[in-house]
Formats: structure tokens, sequence, C-alpha cells
DNA sequence: AAGCATATTAAACATTTGTTTAATTATCAA
DNA sequence: TTGATAATTAAACAAATGTTTAATATGCTT
């Protein structure tokens, strides 16, 4: 009977080759990343990864699943919010924790960056995200969409206006690299962080304000028939 | 005196290599992918990459070098408008045009893709890139946003709306082969994409109205005092 | 302390990758 | 037709990459 605790400490070696293949990963790619470049991030041999993942391959699919079950974990998409939140405030919640996900300093963030490159670069990893992850993650979004939209909206254009969100989120986890060059005002600290996320808000929330008075608009025309 | 006309065409082994490596350098990135893999596709011998082109670091500047000169070509910015267009009517220009450089069927496309890789994955290549195409192409985009909302806008708001707008733009070239999944509905056909262009026109320009409309809130808040 | 299981490691191995070499072929001008 | 140049190619080369092997070290139980 082996009563060794479970080694869940960051010194332990398979947890290092974990972190350090998802930001490898992350940062490069499946075929990008080398197994010497993963082992030298964790401070392990070379061979531990066929030791303790089989592989190359075996360790990007553990990696996936590593990152599932701890994406949500530091920043879930209600951020604490109870029932009785508004669709706004959940709107607000789910802006905030997709662009910590993606730009929050530290290592947590390379579980988003990996998400959306398996999302760019399919790999055959990718349908199980895709059911696991994207799909109650997108559906979420559509949901608080929907109810901010009312009961006039098409399916299509709840849909396409979450699109536009998660767009809005997502790009600045891309193309952070160009903006720092650009625009050296632009901060990616935490108030940063925050002042993107709300400025996100602002834009959308314009928008789908914008929406709804169309639909009441022909409301109005429909009335008058 | 040479007076072979310059090979233009497409069979021009040189200017093969360059689609091809264009192509695979878009889907893989730069580490990602191999020469071999490159000559495979352009149906040349893989000594053909350094006889061309000195070799795969040179090759790939070569690659960025010609997307530049291309990529404006097939789909510029202004699609044919003349100069007294409205702000809305070139807004509607730049979106489609972008939306089309990343996903319209065919070889083009790769352009816009390996754009947005080097954005997201900077080689030493980037700085060179910021400044020939995203800067110009950001800010002209910047003008466009700071015509529509006026004189009240402050500089920030404006470029944070941009990306807004890019963001939305991109994350369709990005996240394709999940919305292939999930929303089978979805087309990227060339009816396709002109739905999604005005798609993101439509919930732009909501967003656009109602900064517009906090301005003139805050105008009337200004004059009563 | 002994025995067993697990973890770690250096080295070796087989394959892949980018580059080079040299031979051959094709093209062009005189 | 000849000679020079450019293009193409197979093979070789050097280095990089993922995997395997076997020795050694560590940890645990009896």
């Amino acid at each position: 009977m082996n009563t060794n605790p479970e080694q869940t400490s960051v010194t332990n070696p398979r947890r290092r080759l974990l972190e350090a293949a998802g930001e490898a990963f992350a940062e490069r790619g499946f075929r990008g990343t080398t197994v010497r470049e993963i082992c030298e991030r964790a401070g392990t041999n070379i061979a531990t990864v066929n030791y303790y993942f089989g592989g190359k391959e075996k360790l990007y699919r553990s990696v996936l699943q590593y990152s599932l079950n701890a994406t949500m974990t530091k920043y879930p998409p209600e951020l604490g919010l109870t029932e009785r939140a508004t669709a706004r405030e959940r709107l607000q919640a789910f802006v905030l924790s997709l662009i910590l996900r993606l730009l929050d300093e530290g290592r947590p963030s390379w579980h988003g960056r990996l998400m959306a490159r398996e999302m760019a670069e399919p790999t055959s990893a990718l349908n199980g995200l895709v059911d696991d992850v994207i799909r109650p993650l997108w559906g979420q979004l559509e949901s608080i969409v929907g109810e901010l939209l009312g009961r006039r909206a098409e399916p299509k254009e709840i849909r396409l206006c979450a699109q536009s969100i998660i767009g809005q989120c997502v790009h600045y986890g891309r193309a952070k690299a160009v903006i720092v060059r650009l625009y050296p005002e632009q901060r990616f600290d935490s108030d940063g962080l925050k002042g993107l996320a709300d400025h996100i808000m602002k834009f959308s929330l314009g928008a789908l304000r914008q929406f709804n008075r169309e639909y009441q608009r022909r409301g109005r025309a429909l009335s008058r028939k």
C-alpha cells in the first residue's frame, strides 16, 4: 500500500513538464516545440518526456487535458457571481475572465493562449476541445447576449454578436507584441487589462443597444400596419 | 545582353517556392515548416531553397516581402473608392477587404494569415512588418473611426474602437476551423464573407453611434453648467 | 540491511532537417 | 556548334530531433 501523498508540489517533475510544455506549445505550437527545450524549461532530463508521458504527442494531449482542468479554475467565467446577477454583470465577468485568461502575467495565461492556438491550428485534439470547452463557453456567452438582445433577436444574430465580442477579447492575446510596439502607452498590467475589458464592454453594449433600438423601431413599424 | 523576359509565370520555380512557402508558413509558422514540405508543395528539388533564396531564413524574409507587395493588390483597403467616399463607405471597404484577405478561398488568403501569424509569433521580421504594413493599415482605420466619432473623441478611445473592429475581423481567420464545426450553417463562400463583413459593420457602427450619443449627452451636460 | 519499485540520467540510436557539393542538364549568345 | 552561364538534381554531410536503452540513484516496505 503506497501511502505517499500524491505529489502535487511544483517541485514535482511531472508537473513541471506539464507547465513548461504548456508555455512552449502555446508559444511555438506542437511542431515548433522540441522536447529538449521543454525539458530545459522544466529542468528535467530529456528521457522524462517518454518516462512520464510516453512521448511528445501524448505530452501534448496531457497538456491539453491539464489545461482543460485548470482553465476555469483561476478565472471562471462567472467570477463568483450569484444567480441573481444581471446579464450585464455576467457579460462583464465573462469578458474580464477571458481577457485575464489570455493576458494575465504569469504562468496560467498560457492556457488561454494554447486554446487559441489549437483553434487556429487544429490538431487531432480539436474535436475534444470544441466539445468540452469551446461549445459551452461560447454557448454561455450566447445565452448572455440573447438575454440582452431580448426575444426579437434571431439565433444567427445572437451568434454573430457573440463572435464579435469574443473576437475583440482574443485579439489582444494575439496581437500584444504589435500593440506594445505601436502603442507603448497601452499597459498590460492588472489595471491595463481591466481597462481593455471595460472598453470591450462599452463597445459591445453600445452595439447591442443599437440592435435593441432597431427591434423597437421594427416593432413600431409593425404595429402601425 | 539578356533579353529573356522576366519569368513571371506561375511555372517559374522561384515563384512557386514563394507561394508554397507562404502557405506553409501561414499554416505552421517558421519553425514548424520544413524545407522539404515546401519543396514538395512547390514541386521543386530541396536544394532550390538554397539556390534561389540562400536558405530557409532568407526564404521566409522573401516570402514576407513578397506578401507585402501582394497583400494590398487584390484587396486594397479602399477597394476602389474615390476620395469622395464617406467614412462609412470607407469603413465598409476596409472591413470587407480585411475579411477577404484572411478568408477568401484560394491562394492569396495566406498573406493575411501569415501576417496574423507573424503578429502572434514575432520573428526578427516583425519590426519591418509593423512599420510597413500594420502601422499604416491601423492608422487608416483609426482615421476613419476618428471621423465617425467626431472631434470629441479622445485618441485612446479611437484607438481602442479601431482595435475592437480589427479584432472582430481577424477572429474569423483564426477560429474558422472551430466555427465550421460548431456552426455548420455559417458559410465562408463569397456571400458568407460578405455577410460577416456586414454584421461587423452593423455591430461596429452601432457601437460608434452609442459613443456619439454619449458625447452629445456630455455636451448638453456641459452647456447646462 | 535487503529487496523491490520508481525515478533519474547519460549515452546511444534512428530518423529528420537544413545545407552543401558536385555532376548533369538546359539555356543562351556568338 | 561551341562555350559560358544558369538551373536542376541526387547524394552526402552535419546537426537537430524524438525515442530507446541500460545503468545508477532514490524511496519505500519488510
